[in-house]
DNA sequence: ACATTTCGGGTTTTT
DNA sequence: CCCGAAATGT
């Protein structure tokens, strides 16, 4: 572990830090030096903050949004308008010319991703003073103000994040115990209505209120236990993190106030894609009229913070997740005098890809109106094409992007391919790895989400947390130490006797009556690995050591060592990476430390002393240091913290590289954000692009517009729109009708390839003269049946018009299946979406 | 305790 | 068709 290479890291970095440092004490002593000014190349000290060189290049709007002053505001920023940079700018303005301190200012987005992006964009405006915001995820932020106030709801510091894979396994173990027709409540599904109700601020007492049926009953019944077990294990869900801090605020207003005190101005990034819980935190933080209706008029209660938010209602992709449209519609009626800026000017895309992406989204209803425009020119028209199969389309598209990049026009870096559905990836991969196209699938299964990585990480927090019953049991037997059912179980049933955690009837095994003597020396072994491992924690030894011996020490590398699975060399590798991962974690800390003051607790830094960070920021520099970036602490409860609430960024690939770079390939929602020179949209198939389930729902179907917005909106020069004419889904083949959303886009901004699929006009005619012979008389021996002769299977096409004696007139949608496997999906309006097999259902084609 | 088979279900997913 | 989770077999 001690190998060299680790001690270069961290020389690097105390450098760095400490020219960090230097920087913030250059800034705090009064100087304006650092603007416009980076480390790279040191410029003669500026007098005077440039106000113009800031607003440069802005337009009119953009310039109002960053100077803007005094109520809050709503800036709704279009695709591609700009927004980041009015942000950054904004903020540079806030520093520079109104002389906020760097402290005071909490910047919210919902990526990592894009908070180190916004954080490394403003450093390039104000240098170094910009490490003291706190630029973060919703999640982190109000992690962090739960690590310091979480004691008032009388639950540890420590406390595990959960993350869906962890709550799916507390809830299985619920809807277990509870009896839960597995059937009828599905894990899933209670956990959607769990989420749904934090996500409205609805705690397990108060949830009753939400109960309309006796399925609800079960579902309370499942929300309170898993409550109270999360509860038991020292741990949060992700939910829980903005709810709690909620209810934080509303419980201690004195809490409140200290960091309403403590953060005059809040940003709100993506501000569409806020659910409900999150949008209460910003009326907590930011309200005016919750300081009167909590009851206590306070003499010195401050005014509430400057508030921004970004965002546009169009890009709202997340009402699945529980994302409120509403918050960014009716922000003015919400926030007293607030105002509204419009960013329409766009300065991405090509006229003609913004005249489609308008045409499509102008279909949904209620939706402020808002055209996007750039003076850029038309450009290119968009390229459309129908393929015969998904194995076509592919081959089509992989076609193009050979000639794009032979022709000069757009580098491998420069493409994207996007799909509604991860599985839509395959055919895409497929192809491109016959002709040799070299690309990257964005998504799928992540990093964090291996089974090997959530089993190191598991170890982690069963040692950082014993408490946390999910992450124990999940090591228990892994890797297999002979402790099996029976023991778990007699484990549990000692801790729900006792009252206490797994983890600590662990600790109790010899109170355990009947259990084998063999499985209680494997159960002391393993609380003793636990234990030595904690000492270590205790020790503060870096995350890293702690892993790399966690990992030897269980015999968990030396089982996949001994392994001829294939597939565990990858797992090795994967570890390896997480080790390395936490060499990094800890190597980008050990030298902010160091430049704190000696004997600092770290963790006693953090809140307490916010108060006076704004009376006197020249005393808080330390802490405030510690505040904006990273934490500096190499500890395990750190690390796991930095991996509950990072994803994954590494995953897009860089369009900078000089050379051609690869592929892109990622689903619609992951595209949100990103622009490519040529995008491929493809699968614009109704059934798949609108995904079928969204196809009965009008307020689904305006969701996937929106998809379809964002996924137009991506393109910077050149859109290609595919479909095919067959997919295979599974099992039989599916014919699938053009997705509306092509429909919507005018005639004259598309160039077809090839409109018609060679399969369409054969399906018709073939399905038609198969069916009729053999069958006909099956349909004949039921004597009863009225009309035999006409009783034959219609041949539907997508379209067509039918009657059906219960469901009434419908429409078919899609069809599948051939013969006597021929099914259509009809949409039946208020009757529903259905499958029907023509073989039985009484379909009158109309 | 572990291996094998069957069964069911199968959008999207920033944290 | 293809994946994971329950159920069953050794």
């Amino acid at each position: 572990m001690n190998s060299s290479h680790p001690v270069a890291a961290a020389d690097t970095s105390i450098e760095l830090v400490a020219s960090a440092a230097e920087e913030v004490a250059r800034a705090m002593s009064g100087g304006q030096d650092g603007l416009f000014e980076t480390a790279a190349e040191p410029k003669p000290k500026r007098k005077k903050f440039d106000l113009e060189a800031l607003l440069d290049g802005l337009n009119p709007p953009q310039r109002q949004a960053v100077l803007h002053d005094g109520g809050p505001v709503v800036v709704v920023a279009g695709a591609g308008s700009g927004k980041t940079r009015v942000l950054t700018r904004r903020i540079a303005y806030l520093v520079g010319e109104r002389r906020v301190h760097p402290g005071s200012i909490l910047a919210i987005t919902f990526t990592n991703k894009a908070a180190a992006e916004m954080r490394h964009r403003v450093m390039d405006l104000v240098g170094n003073r910009a490490k003291l915001m706190w630029v973060s995820t919703f999640h982190s932020a109000c992690v962090r103000i739960l690590r310091a106030e979480i004691g008032r709801f009388g639950m540890n510091r420590t406390f595990s994040i959960y993350d869906d894979a962890d709550q799916k396994r507390l809830m299985q173990l619920v809807a277990r115990d509870l009896d839960l027709d597995p059937k009828r409540f599905g894990v899933r599904s209670i956990m959607n209505w769990v989420s749904d109700c934090k996500n409205d601020l609805v705690d397990h007492e108060s949830a009753r209120e939400r109960v309309k049926g006796p399925d609800d009953e079960r579902f309370l019944e499942a929300y309170q236990e898993y409550q109270r077990r999360l509860v038991a294990a020292n741990a949060l869900d992700f939910d829980d993190l903005i709810m709690t801090t909620v209810h934080l605020f509303q419980a201690f207003p004195e809490v409140r106030e200290q960091y309403r005190r403590r953060f005059r101005h809040v940003m709100v990034d993506e501000y569409q894609d806020t659910n409900h819980a999150q949008y209460a935190l910003i009326r907590e933080l930011c309200g005016s009229e919750l300081a009167q209706l909590d009851g206590r008029p306070e003499q010195r209660e401050a005014d509430p913070p400057e508030l921004m938010v970004v965002g546009d209602s169009d890009q709202s992709i997340y009402a699945f997740r529980g994302a409120t449209i509403r918050n960014i519609l009716d922000f003015e009626s919400d926030f007293a005098g607030a105002s509204t800026v419009v960013l329409d000017q766009n300065y991405r895309s090509t006229q003609t890809i913004l005249n489609a992406a308008n045409s499509v989204i102008t279909k949904n209803e209620g939706r402020p109106e808002k055209r996007l425009w750039t003076d850029q020119g038309d450009g290119d028209l968009i390229v459309g094409y129908v393929a015969d199969s998904e194995h076509d389309e592919a081959q089509f598209v992989a076609g193009e992007i050979d000639q794009l990049s032979d022709d000069g026009k757009s580098r491998y870096a420069d493409c994207a391919v996007f799909y509604r559905t991860n599985a839509q990836s395959r055919a895409f991969e497929e192809v491109f790895i016959r002709v040799g196209l070299p690309y990257k699938v964005v998504g799928g299964v992540r990093f964090y989400e291996r089974r090997e990585v959530r089993d190191a990480i598991a170890y982690l927090r069963a040692i950082n947390n014993r408490d946390d019953d999910v992450s124990v049991r999940r090591i228990l037997n892994v890797p297999r130490r002979g402790i099996g059912d029976r023991a778990e179980s007699a484990v549990e049933e000692l801790a729900r006797e006792k009252r206490i955690s797994f983890g600590e009837a662990l600790r109790r095994v010899e109170e355990i009556q009947g259990l084998a003597t063999r499985s209680a020396k494997q159960l002391k072994l393993f609380v003793d690995f636990l234990d030595d491992h904690e000492r270590m924690v205790a020790e503060a030894l870096p995350a890293d050591q702690i892993l790399t011996s966690v990992l030897t020490g269980s015999g968990y590398l030396a089982e996949l060592q001994g392994s001829t699975d294939p597939q565990d060399e990858t797992r090795m590798e994967n570890l390896v990476e997480l080790v390395a991962v936490a060499r990094e974690f800890v190597a980008g800390t050990v030298g902010v430390e160091a430049e704190l003051e000696p004997g600092a607790a770290l963790a006693d830094l953090d809140l307490g002393q916010l108060g006076e960070l704004e009376l006197d920021p020249t005393i808080a520099s330390g802490e405030a240091l510690n505040a904006g970036a990273p934490e500096p602490d190499p500890t395990l409860g750190a690390f796991l913290e930095r991996v509950a609430l990072v994803a994954d960024s590494d995953q897009i690939p860089s369009t900078e590289a000089d050379d051609a770079g690869v592929v892109t390939l990622m689903t619609l929602h992951t595209a949100k954000g990103l622009e490519f020179d040529t995008v491929f949209l493809t699968g614009c198939e109704d059934g798949v692009f609108p995904h079928q389930r969204a196809l009965a729902d009008g307020g689904e179907l305006a969701e996937e517009r929106r998809l379809a917005y964002v996924g137009l909106t991506r393109a910077r020069k050149r859109l290609y729109l595919s479909r095919a004419a067959v997919r295979a889904a599974w099992g039989a083949p599916q014919h699938n009708p053009p997705s509306r959303f092509l429909g919507e886009i005018p005639d004259r901004l598309i160039d077809w390839r090839r409109t018609e699929s060679a399969l369409t006009s054969w399906r018709n005619t073939s399905a038609t003269s198969r069916q009729p012979g053999g069958r006909q008389s099956s349909w004949n021996s039921q004597p009863n049946r009225p009309r035999p002769t006409e009783r034959e299977i219609p041949s539907l096409t997508a379209g067509d018009k039918v009657l059906h004696p219960t469901f009434g007139l419908g429409k078919v949608v899609a069809t599948s299946g051939a013969d006597d496997n021929a099914k259509a999906d009809v949409d039946f309006g208020s009757a529903g979406l259905k499958r029907l097999a023509l073989k039985y259902a009484p379909l009158q084609k109309i």
